[in-house]
DNA sequence: ATGAAAGCGCTAACAT
DNA sequence: ATGTTAGCGCTTTCAT
């Protein structure tokens, strides 16, 4: 069924038809009443690219997800914030497409999905500190936000990222305030720019105390169980091994809680560990956190759709001046926080 | 940059430079490289609404990815079948698109794809044991495939799957041969065609040896690290408890090991577990097996990739007879497996 | 071997 | 309030 078919079923003209069925005002209400009838009894719907061809508009979003050879592994927050960018396309009539590509290509894709104009914006996913992309897609005047931020990038631009800074500089104070001194950190791979700003949070926290960082102390990596795993195991072994520790992901998080108990400790009484949840929802546990981890926490999710809105707002009006929203992480607090949890909870209480 | 132009520059009408551009006979070879050059120099490339206008195809794929709105929870494994499936579709020329649904309101969203047409075919998801998409799908008359099986419906359809049912009847075959005799199955949902298949390896693997399935070793529900901890707690506290769990999931692995290490049981000593991963590279420890588990292993990577060429051939020839694709998963034997790992390692050899 | 012209399904000026 | 007409950027007859 296309509107051809459907405005002579009803003896109107084309026009009249697009018209009834796109709120214009000019259409009676019988008529439109009418329209509307028939087109829901006839199932009809526009074809997308006739109304894009038309309209110039392609009423889609791209997403390129970046996906190494190497590994078979797609980082699964990914799949939540997609979700959530969903919501918000399918509520405003949006198409999203995604574009997997290898990193190493992806500059060339970013021209072709200009080129073929099948999308009315891009959405940028793991910056890293001097990403590129963002001046390309600047260059070719394609509107896009980014989900995070390239710290070395001088360029105005939209973005949408989580206080990761702050987020582990609170993580950091808890465990300072808990009476913890050596703390370890194992951070996820610092060209990526949310890796970057969680040490910087982490360190301000250990130098706002008079607590020298100690480079023994801080890994950086693929977030992996068995990097967790390794890179505790090996921390453990130190003459001063560290008391807590700081890990980027849940997934680390599961592997240093292993060394930990590989080497007869016990969590949560010889050591701690606070984590950051990107929202892997399948290891939290309902509502609450893992009783056995404190964790900062952010909605991977909500960031999806908010991200998705601000770029359809972008879209709309392509001029406006890029605008950025910074979102706070939650701090949950678990059972077993170490030294003195009485402590550690007056100390949250405080800080909210 | 479009056809009008590129043609204008060149002298040449459309015509010439769109059959230049796609392979047609007629053109000249010297006309064709000027074409091509030309083309290459302004990073020309055809518009793929006005492409698909004309042509009556869209070039793209669908994939419906169904999300409730309860638990903010993507099912992981999505993110890597559609990194695999995105790289056929880029190596085709074809797009992706996502569409991110509440689980309920299914039915409706195929429809609109199929009245939109801005898809060539479907890729389905997660099927139910009755799924009513495959019989929506064929009356609709959209080539989709099916990434696992509904075995509930009679009609004629194309599906990959991985051998759920083999995988987990060798699984627990595995655990037999070690002398285990209560084995416990901590499962995903059983609407879920995928898990119902699993229960039917495990319990057929059971009865070939005369063991009776025990429904108090045998739980059902969706895959979370709190579910399997919580699932293996109070069967440990049975009066004849497991001493074995075959779980469906790394995830759920991960809880039930919580579990085991709560009891004041060692991994491996008193209690074993075997699970199937599906691709989780997070969880696993580099190339082989996590060292404290055994898990029969698939591919989702490779099986995206092969279900969307299946989805492209069909597409190229909506008539063809309806094929299907069965993906073994590997049985990796892990550091700990129980009573007796020598007799596990002889009984694995024999079975390859 | 090349070009002119029609048409894919829709929207948007421009009538009336 | 409704209709006529001209595109949107491409492919594809049909001529030449």
């Amino acid at each position: 069924m296309n509107l051809k078919e459907l405005s002579q079923i009803l003896g109107l003209s084309q026009t009249t038809v697009s018209r009834a069925l796109n709120g214009y005002p000019e259409v009676g209400e019988a008529t439109r009443r009418r329209v509307q009838e028939a087109a829901a009894a006839h199932h009809y719907r526009p074809s997308t690219r006739a109304k894009g061809l038309a309209t110039g508009r392609a009423m889609a979003i791209g997403h390129v997800i970046p996906v190494s050879t190497r590994h078979e592994i797609v980082n699964p927050v990914f799949a939540d914030f997609i979700a959530g960018a969903g919501e918000t396309y399918a509520a405003k009539g949006y198409d999203m497409i995604l574009s997997v590509v290898d990193d190493d290509r992806e500059a060339r894709t970013y021209r072709d999905i200009a080129a073929k104009r099948n999308v009315d914006g891009i959405l940028v996913h793991g910056p890293e500190l001097n990403d590129p992309r963002i001046a390309l897609l600047t260059e070719l005047g394609l509107p896009f936000v980014v989900h995070g931020r390239a710290s070395g990038v001088a360029l105005p631009y939209s973005w949408l990222d989580v206080n990761n800074t702050r987020a582990f500089r609170r993580a950091t104070d808890f465990l300072l305030d808990l009476g913890h001194r050596r703390i370890a950190l194992v951070n996820g791979l610092e060209e990526m720019d949310f890796a970057a700003r969680r040490r910087r949070g982490y360190e301000a926290a250990l130098l706002a105390r008079g607590v020298a960082p100690d480079p023994a102390l801080m890994r950086s990596s693929e977030m992996t169980e068995n990097y967790g795993h390794e890179a505790a195991a090996e921390m453990l072994r130190l003459p001063d091994p560290p008391t807590a520790f700081l890990t980027a992901s849940m997934i680390s998080a599961l592997g240093v809680r292993r060394a930990i108990e590989d080497a007869g400790l016990k969590m949560g009484r010889d050591v701690s560990i606070v984590t950051h949840d990107d929202d892997l929802g399948y290891l939290r546990n309902g509502d609450g956190a893992d009783p056995i981890f404190t964790a900062t926490r952010s909605s991977v999710r909500e960031a999806g759709r908010l991200a998705a809105a601000m770029l359809l707002e972008l879209v709309a009006d392509p001029d406006r001046t890029p605008r950025s929203r910074l979102m706070e992480a939650t701090l949950v607090v678990g059972q077993s926080t170490g030294p003195a949890p009485q402590q550690a909870q007056a100390a949250l209480s405080q800080r909210r």
